[in-house]
DNA sequence: AATGAATGAGTATTCATTCAT
DNA sequence: AATGAATGAATACTCATTCAT
């Protein structure tokens, strides 16, 4: 009679207590809705953790509802996350390029640009880590779909940069590879940029942008003006 | 263009050094070798895959032993990953400074530096893959150990750029804020390029670095000089 | 004289309910149940090989599921051996007391309490050895768990014996320590004595528990009546 | 020049650190010594960690030795600890032995003996441990050595009890039977006491002993002297 | 006599995915 | 439309045991 007894005398009741039907009844929603819902989701969890360890389970808790739905409405993981990626990609395509197409001049174009890159990036880290921090060689399908989404990314910052090139004119001539090289340079500074961000949230887009401008278009202005770097000889 | 694993000394595997030896008699060597050998193997594997995607028993096939044998030397899976990370840190740091410290003038150190970044990157793609191509957070330690890496990596370059600045001189001052934005933005771009690297191998490292330094340095130059590039009035 | 798998109400599973259901289609059982039959598998495997040698794979087999079930419903295999000793303390005390209970005056209470523990041993023997012959130190919990799941055992023998002393009355004073000795006699004497009645079918728990009043009991009762042995001068 | 080199420059030494060979050199020791001391050892483990999860590395360790020799002398894990039990066993049986017989008259020897048997397992635990709180079955074998090694201890206690029962003389008549139940029923309440000596270290052997006699001894006694308990009509 | 190097055969645990309702 | 129940197929990690020196 010291102890007390863990269950109650004579039964012997489940040990983990866990319910067999929980009463939380589910919403009914249209598909269209749900499937963002899930998307949303997912994304917070493949940014989280990556494809890999992303859990379909977690996926589909913090969308809640249950896994088959998950599988119901977007087939696999994989169909998952490329979805994802998909959504992701075409909003960010889109953010920039209406940014630029209210910018004006050419310069004025990439600054626009760039500062909705960063705008969107701040508001959207999820959507940059999973498009852009995601190990290598998942598979061939995610691989294509990356590849894809980045692509695109890219090919609106070379456009611009293409354009501000044309438009600056100036005694060097620089063709569509020099465009590619520096919008390779760009996205990747722009990047690396949104850690910096991160750890720098005093700084707004726009500032990030205009710090940007200065040491990658100011140089770029120069060289087409005919300031040329070459490499001290060895 | 795979690179052939490194042997324990740090260069590059002479071309002498077949692996055309018989299957199973390649047995009992040094545990000091054995390591590094595991290493050099782990390197492809984490590059290939990344760390989740990863798995063990491939580490160990491709490092003609079985799978004991890695965890009996590195611990873990985690604990081979962090050492992969650890050898390949400091070999990239010693790269970058050893070149460095042999380039002369600020403005020399800093194109030597790109320059030994662009060559060591080409040669060892595993390696940069491995520390800058991760999916987020895989864990306390090994996103502490990636971290710690970069941050090694970054602190490099904006030392470079610290003193580049500095030795510019100029009508305005920047401050150690600048340089690390700086640097990111250079470590950024350089990440990226090493993309474009790959899909355009006729373009040798060195090319590569007065590339970028047109880019970023002439930009940093005439900023210095008073060229600031402010935003288009609204 | 092996015991069938108890079912979850408790109760010795009855001889209508044969394992002869057809092999396969006996999925799709709710989780309460489920876990019982989990528990009862497990219970089986931790008697008959201790906890380090049962491995998970047979318990599944047994309960006639797959493993990720186990690992579903209780989490680790440390799970599910904890869950098991809380079930199986539980049943143990339960019929303990409540024989006891029901055993009128004290002295009833102890022997009820006794006999109800030989026929709960000889009914329910995986139950005794998981509970008490497991190797030490097989983990923090575990000890944690098995420490709790004995100590409630003796607390249970321990309150029989003290109302008996202090109810026989008697010249010499026995305290608090003296019922805990006693206590710890009486249960070592009654695990060792399980082994006995293995080899004595014969017996019935009755009258094993009437052999050991008489050993035990009776010499008790004549110590507190001043029959004080002493040890032979060396 | 802000982050010190993790190894210097331009070197990659082994992560792991661990010296190709120690320099600790090893002792010579003869066979028969050597054996010992890995018993020693393997008593330790064994009776920390139960059979199953002993470990043969830290036997090996904790002997000073390296594995190969633990295999050499003693042939596998199984014979390791059935050579365990093997001298365990006899020691225990010499130990109880060698007091009984110095102990005089029947009464005096079981005396004796218990005393020398709470003496033995005050100082030597993992010897009790070894032998009487294995899981069960662990192999044909073990679960056989096992037994002889407890049935000797047994057989010995019942000697003692046979001899003291038929000098006790009195009215009722015990057998064989009786003297094996008393047996089991010291043991069992040696074994569980050896547990209780734990917690009351103030207390010696001999006192320990002592208050079981008063318990158990008394009680056979008065019942040979024909004071038979019976069951409270129910 | 003694050991560092090496491994085959497990074992716990996880996870994407499907089924029955 | 929605879910609880269920699993096949990995995958990290361990350990008794042996080989070559």
């Amino acid at each position: 009679m010291r102890i007390p007894p863990r269950t109650p005398l004579g039964s012997v009741a489940s040990v983990t207590d866990k319910p067999d039907r929980p009463d939380k009844p589910r919403r009914r929603l249209p598909r269209s809705v749900r499937e963002q819902e899930i998307l949303d989701a997912a994304l917070q969890v493949f940014s989280k953790r990556g494809y890999r360890a992303a859990v379909v389970d977690e996926i589909a808790e913090l969308a809640g509802i249950s896994k088959p739905m998950v599988y119901l409405y977007l087939g696999s993981k994989e169909g998952l996350f490329i979805a994802c990626v998909r959504r992701e990609s075409a909003r960010m395509v889109a953010a920039f390029r209406e940014a630029a197409d209210a910018g004006g001049a050419p310069e004025g174009r990439l600054w626009a640009g760039l500062a909705a890159f960063f705008r969107h990036v701040a508001e959207h880290r999820d959507s940059w880590v999973v498009l852009h921090r995601q190990a290598p060689e998942q598979g061939e399908a995610i691989a294509h779909e990356l590849t894809a989404a980045r692509r695109s990314v890219m090919a609106e910052v070379t456009g611009l940069i293409s354009t501000g090139i044309a438009d600056a004119g100036g005694q060097v001539r620089l063709g569509a590879d020099d465009a590619d090289f520096v919008a390779h340079a760009l996205v990747g500074a722009a990047d690396s940029l949104t850690d910096w961000m991160e750890r720098h949230p005093e700084e707004s887009p726009e500032a990030t942008t205009a710090r940007l401008m200065n040491v990658m278009w100011v140089g770029m202005r120069n060289v087409l003006a005919g300031e040329i770097w070459v490499p001290p000889a060895d």
